[in-house]
RNA sequence: GCGUCGGUGGUAGAGUGGUCAAUUACAACAGACUGUAAAUCUGUCGCCUUCGGGCUACGAAGGUUCAAAUCCUUCCCGGCGCA
């Protein structure tokens, strides 16, 4: 059901410029997808989605799944629809949620890992999630009611949402979590992918929807090359009919070594299957994950960043609530082309922000998410023309120096 | 004019003899945020500091006390009631 191309590799390197095909449209890969998690790209309309020219909308299983239930998007012929989005989709599996509501409710953890702030946080009876061989049994954040999550469960309610790619049911796990637990979980996110696969299959005879397997296996190089070799190995066999059409590459990092990490992955997964990272998409971050092989990224800190008043520029970011733009009356960036730029100045959002109106995360969110949108855009037109090195250390140099 | 209640840090508003440079909220000033628990969270928020502390402060001025934002006196200002 789905076609990847590869169109272009990046000599010496693991880059690739493609084409994705789905049955709701092309992707240029690569691409950046815009995450809608609860079926809305928070603060925006779907007509601005579209007009922003995102590829692609990913939508949460475990969001959906509690509000406003599987059955009633399913009704809705699946999330796109429901949203009015009507390019290709995907849906994440409700894996992350076993880390943000498990591991990392309460904690100051989150999945990349700055500085050496890799202390183990041990399991505090404040969490919501947590996972046994089973599945992962989550205590629902907006009532308390319990849902155990499983694989075949999983599977179930992403075939219900109907997304074009959906994911395996993994465990995130988390950048405090020591060697011999991220083992184990790798070992628990094997079986539990092969328990997907065979789901799935059953579920989706006329093959709609495209599987992806996800990586873990932390910081460690033995535990990502190991996953990744199992889990490339999961290929269409007698036991396993389809097998995936894609892999995620999940869980934890470090914020030095992501393309490290990311090129252990994909210099053993089939290279003709696409790679998506899961949840990452800051510009050095893309620049390194392209280099290291990943044709799809998803991110939700343009548009968090965005309502938080954290707005990207080719100079870095700014913080618009700051003293120094309530009478700064230039756009956020001058020349750039998205609707809040040509419209409004950073006075007007500065206003917007204090006020705490609304319409400040909306013109936020326009600008933030065009950004990446363009950055991942121009990183593919790199890759065609062979500039890529040097609009990369050009864009870089530019936005990290202060 | 008499009576009465009240005047606290940018604002609102706690405190009513020591543990008060003064709860809290808002505002302000910065910071964080990477498969969305997030229009969220964190820090600072009288002045100085060698971070031990020092100094000035709760309408003003006196006073009581070892000790006052807290008690007393007078004055100034405001609300309300009666004239």
């Amino acid at each position: 059901m789905l076609k990847f191309t590869i169109q272009k590799k990046l000599e010496g390197t693991l880059a690739r410029a493609g084409t994705i095909e789905t049955k709701n449209g092309v992707i240029q890969t690569p691409a950046f997808v815009t995450v809608g998690t609860k079926a809305t790209v928070k603060s925006l309309t779907a007509e601005q989605i579209r007009s922003l020219g995102a590829q692609v909308v990913l939508a949460n299983t475990y969001h959906l799944y509690l509000q406003p239930g599987a059955d009633v998007v399913e009704q809705a012929g699946g999330f796109g629809p429901f949203m009015d989005w009507h390019g290709p989709t995907m849906t994440d599996s409700g894996g992350f949620q076993a880390f943000s509501l498990g591991a990392a409710f309460g904690n100051a953890v989150s999945k990349v890992a700055t500085g050496d702030a890799v202390e183990n946080i041990s399991a505090h009876a404040g969490q919501l999630a947590k996972v046994t061989d089973e599945g992962v049994m989550f205590k629902s954040h907006l009532d308390g009611s319990k849902h155990l999550f499983t694989p075949e469960s999983s599977m179930e309610a992403q075939w219900k949402l109907g997304a074009d790619m959906i994911f395996a049911f993994d465990e995130c796990t988390s950048p405090t979590a020591p060697y011999e637990y991220q083992k184990k979980s790798l070992a628990r996110t094997y079986a539990w992918a092969q328990r997907c696969l065979t789901r799935h299959a059953e579920l989706d005879v006329d093959k709609q929807q495209s599987l992806f397997g996800v990586i873990q296996g932390g910081r460690f190089q033995e535990l990502r090359e190991e996953a990744a070799r199992s889990m490339g190995a999961l290929a269409a066999t007698a036991d396993f009919p389809e097998g995936f059409d894609g892999y995620g590459i999940g869980g934890s990092f470090t914020k030095d070594d992501i393309g490290t990490a990311v090129g252990w992955v994909n210099a053993i997964l089939p290279e003709d299957k696409p790679r998506h990272l899961l949840g990452i998409g800051e510009p050095a971050d893309l620049f390194a994950a392209v280099e290291a092989g990943c044709d799809l990224f998803d991110c939700i800190a343009p548009t968090r960043m965005a309502r938080h008043g954290s707005l990207h520029t080719a100079d870095g970011r700014i913080n618009l609530r700051n003293a120094k733009f309530v009478t700064d009356f230039t756009p956020i960036e001058v020349g750039c082309t998205c609707y809040t730029c040509q419209h409004h100045t950073k006075a007007y959002l500065a206003h917007l922000f204090r006020g705490d109106e609304m319409t400040a995360a909306t013109l936020a969110s326009i600008h933030n998410l065009h950004f990446i949108l363009r950055l991942v855009e121009n990183i593919r037109e790199s890759l065609l023309s062979d500039t890529f090195h040097t609009y990369k250390k050009d864009f870089l140099e530019r936005y990290t120096k202060k």
